[in-house]
DNA sequence: CTGTTAGCGCCTTCAG
DNA sequence: CTGAAGGCGCTAACAG
């Protein structure tokens, strides 16, 4: 039970030198086997278990793990299942390498002593919808490889991304090609302050997050092309969440009850949207034509199914996961999206 | 861009000792401004970003995060809602503390090179369903703090517990008490050499699994007080996934179309019965009554509700960590259960 | 095979 | 306030 029993002391019991005890443990084929029986048998008295990783972690090896820096708290990060598909691509390529992998919440970052600059990981992941570029920062700091999802983190750096904008223009397109003509816009945040509900066009012009600036351009890029406007859609915010989702489209379908589809930036915003039409009687596709993005897996299982814009969520986690434990040079990727287009949307009923 | 810029580069540099410019990051209060302004300059001028935590790690430092040792695959462990509520609990306490979480998989231990030998964290959650004590072994090797789910770790060690037996035992009354004669129970493995599928009474006596065998003698304390035996019962075994869970439901319905009441040891196990009782054309609870257990959040919102042996899987996250952090006593808990009744159960059909 | 030794990067007494 | 020195536990390089 002797708290301190360390290597050298167990080297010493043995009679034998740290090295050869060092050995024992790492490399059991280089010492004879009656040494090592009788460093075993010391440190079996000794109570000692095998070196000490710290130790041999400043020594200047990998910890082997990975960090993934998000921006929620990690109580909420789970909630969503854009984050579980992305985590669960990070895994795999742990699970395959008997990696570990270190959740970092980015929140509430006055008085952590687990942050960025403190974690102990081979390198990060930065899945951060807010405050990304502080966070950047930081990573680039710690000198340490890293990656960072859906945002440019400057040149020299490792991104991966998907063309968002495409990817909105696609699910715009597939509505306006039905004939809809008065859309509701679910947005994510467009500014960080915590501000959510109905948005008006100054706010909407003034988005300073990327993703959903994008998204906007894509969705207008359709609007136009079939001579319509996003000025004359209606726009409501909210966090990616369900209870958000759901009072933000109760305030939409009230402003403007006359809109026939809905383009949502998250399937968790979208089948929020669904939800709350189907409870106020309106029929999907019949009275409301829904399309979210993301193609998490609930869209497919949803009631109708959820017409979306695929990304490959899973690969993303892969793909980054690579990126930190290959080390190779530091690339930017961008994964394709695609419209799936599923019982959520249908011609507008007139 | 040197790669190696450490603090003692930086003090030389800014000429002062390795003590003063350590200080001036750790305890700026400590050093005159304008030695530390000196020191900051050099610092940002050989790109150094503050003490790199190994060695700070290594002088004796908390790492302040947390292992979660679990014994599926990283990838699986997500898919499972039982897993995301416990999951929840610990976050919950460490993003309080501003601590992290580091997930430790002991699935496919060969050739891993992160595990509860190697992660650098400052105690361990063993999460395991299976394999349980080489893991508190291995766990007690570290000389870690660690807190073992559900499984008893042995004198001086903490475990967080339910009463597994007590929540079977109300479980069944209930259907009993409703006038249920012919169950199904769905049960978890009972002995880890991946078998599923129909369970024989030799079997199910041979349950090494500790859980699955207290829940068995829940059952069956409700079944003989009413009378009947769990020999007549017809068993299936799944691991808790819903597609498994399917598979063995099948079976069990197929082997004993006769059944009114399912008994599922967990909430994932039950909605797949219920999931297969419905495309078979019986209704739920009038045709077929089922109870799960954990009371999952999924549980409340399925369609009927399900009747639930609920258990305080949030608390349990919680305390494991709490036990973790606040190096206390070993000490043993144990959680209560109660049974929500809600639609999944009814009167037998006749 | 085995022993010696020099760090890995940092923090913290302990004197000044 | 500042400087010097020891050690945290381990590994790898090198010399026998």
């Amino acid at each position: 039970m002797a708290k301190g029993a360390k290597l050298a002391d167990v080297a010493q019991a043995a009679g034998v030198s740290q090295g050869t005890a060092s050995n024992a443990f790492n490399r059991p084929g280089l010492v004879r086997p009656e040494v090592r029986a009788r460093i075993e048998a010391a440190a079996k008295k000794l109570g000692y278990a095998g070196p000490d990783p710290k130790g041999r972690l400043l020594r200047g090896g990998k910890v082997n793990a990975i960090g993934v820096v998000v921006s929620e708290r990690l109580t909420d990060f789970f909630d969503d299942p854009y984050n579980r598909a992305f985590m669960s691509g990070i895994t795999q390529v742990c699970d395959e390498r008997g990696a570990g992998v270190s959740l970092i919440s980015a929140a509430d970052a006055r008085g952590v002593d687990w942050g960025i600059e403190s974690a102990v990981v081979d390198g990060f992941v930065l899945q951060c919808v807010e405050d990304g570029s502080r966070l950047i920062d930081l990573a680039r700091r710690r000198r340490l490889p890293f990656v960072a999802i859906d945002m440019d983190a400057g040149p020299d750096m490792s991104t991966i991304e998907i063309d968002h904008r495409q990817g909105a223009r696609l699910a715009a397109e597939h509505l306006v090609g039905l004939g809809h003509k008065r859309f509701g816009i679910v947005a994510l945040e467009l500014i960080y302050d915590n501000r959510t509900g109905l948005v008006s066009r100054e706010r909407r012009l003034a988005t300073e997050e990327g993703v959903t600036r994008e998204r906007f351009l894509g969705y207008d890029d359709a609007f136009r092309a079939a001579g319509l406007s996003i000025d004359a859609m209606t726009v409501v915010e909210a966090t990616n969440d369900t209870e958000t989702g759901r009072a933000v489209v109760a305030k939409m379908f009230d402003a403007a009850p006359e809109i026939t589809a809905v383009l949502a930036m998250s399937d968790v915003l979208a089948l929020a949207a669904a939800a709350v039409a189907q409870e106020r009687g309106r029929q999907i596709p019949r009275d409301l034509s829904i399309v979210g993005f993301d193609d998490v897996p609930e869209a497919a299982k949803a009631q109708p199914p959820l017409t979306s814009v695929h990304q490959p969520i899973v690969e993303k986690g892969r793909r980054a996961a690579h990126l930190i434990f290959d080390r190779g040079e530091p690339r930017k990727e961008l994964l394709p999206v695609s419209l799936v287009v599923r019982g959520s949307t249908a011609l507008p009923r007139r």
